[in-house]
Order: structure tokens, then sequence, then C-alpha cells
DNA sequence: CTTGAATGATACGGTTCCGAAACAAGCGTT
DNA sequence: AACGCTTGTTTCGGAACCGTATCATTCAAG
């Protein structure tokens, strides 16, 4: 169970990734964004402001301006819970899928080049 | 030669970390700092803003305000080059070795607890 | 109904960041 | 000394983000 690194390969990896993400066109989210965006992508649904908030362990507001942010750029969606409509649903979009898809093949790609 | 890792391994992998950092008390680095530290920390000196702003693909005042801001923090400090007095040597601070440290624990220790 | 709790969004003052441009300082050559 | 060239910093208006507090809407129970 489990992937082995040692110190050396896992800050290689951390670095690489970070640069390549950098070197990109695409936007760059903070670590809180990423939080947010991966766990919506990763985990099962449904997620919702509060449930984000407490997942991270930041206050509400927090992930409203991340999902704010996001949103405009097509990352993620937001709709009304019609079952109660106090709650907000966070969804995933095609921009935020191909986003995440293409961050694990950078994170593939940099692993695989890691030395031993 | 290097870590062979599933798509579904890289991404969890990431938003463990992520979480990780986003819960812990401390600063949050947006992409480019972090590149920018691991990059001290892990690539041979000396480091000047010039040659950190060209490896990142990025203009030199991104890396005068990450500096600043990450100076702050004590992560990095400045010193100018005595033997050309326009450049300014970057270089790495206790604090910092321990921050890049500790991620490096805490990847490692994501890692290890990925599913197969 | 009305009240209270829950959920998200918004307002506020302050900080950081952005890209582009202008600036300041140091070097080397003439 | 004076000129270009390199290096790093600063400035500018505009945008994003922070934490705290407040607001608006909705639900659910009395």
């Amino acid at each position: 169970m489990g992937v082995s690194l040692s110190a050396s390969q896992a800050l290689r990896l951390w670095q690489q990734v970070n640069l390549a993400e950098v070197h990109d066109d695409a936007p760059d989210l903070s670590e809180r964004q990423m939080a947010i965006l991966l766990t919506i992508y990763l985990d099962p649904p449904p997620h919702t402001v509060r449930g984000l908030a407490a997942k991270l362990g930041v206050t509400k507001p927090v992930i409203t301006r991340a999902l704010d942010t996001m949103g405009s750029h097509k990352l993620v969606s937001r709709h009304r819970d019609e079952a109660d409509r106090r709650n907000v649903l966070v969804k995933r979009t095609v921009d935020g899928a191909l986003y995440v898809e293409r961050l694990g093949d950078v994170i593939i790609a940099k692993a695989a080049e890691l030395p031993l």
C-alpha cells in the first residue's frame, strides 16, 4: 500500500510540477483553490460551500470567493439545491475536468522522470 | 528510472498535500512562490533574480515581489553580489530549510498513504 | 405565523499580486 | 568622464485575496 518516495524525489517532483504549472498559460490557482478544485473532482458529491469550508478548515467567505474566481474561469459551476434552497451545490464543468486531467498528466510525467 | 503513478494516484496525492498545506498554519505560498522556493533549495547556487525569472518564464518584478513576501516570512534572504554589485544573490535561510523539509515529509507521508 | 437556526453572499479595510513601463545603480568600454 | 548595457527595484492602475462582521434567504419547529 502506498507509493514510496525519498525526500529528494518528493521535493523534486513538487518543484517540477510547480514549474510546469507556472510555465503554462493555464490560470495560476492558489493552494486553496487547488484543494477546492481537486476535492470537487475527486471526492463524491454533493459539495456545498459549508462542506468545503469544513474540509479545508477555512471560513465560508474563502470558499465563496474561490468559487467566484474559479467560476469565472469556468472551472466549476454553482447551482441552488432545489431540495433545500439554502444550499449551493458546486459541480464540475468540462473545462474543469480538462484542467484536472491535464494536471494529472503533468504529475505522472514528472514522476516518471524522477531519478532514482 | 522514475516513479510510476496512476492518474488517480497522482491527483489524489496532489489533493492530499494541498489539503495538508491549507490546513497548516504555515504561510500559503502561491504556485510561483513555491516554484521559486524549491528552485532555490534544490538547484545549485548562485540564484539571481534574472536567473529565477528565466527559469520560471516570468518577468523580473514577479521575482522581486515574491522575494519581498517570502523574505518577510524569513523563507529566503537577499545579498548583493560583491563581485558584481548589480546582482542580487538569493540564499537559503534556516526557516526556509525547515519549511522545505516539512513539505517533503508531508509529500512522502501522503504518497505512502495512497491506495494502490 | 413567528421565531430561531442554518446557509451563502456581501461589505469593509487592509494586504498582496498582476503586467507594463519607468527608474536607479553598477559595469565595461572607449 | 561618458556612453551603452545589464541588473534589480519601483511605480501605476486594476484585480484578487484575507479575516471579521453583517446581511439575506430559506427551512423547520413551536
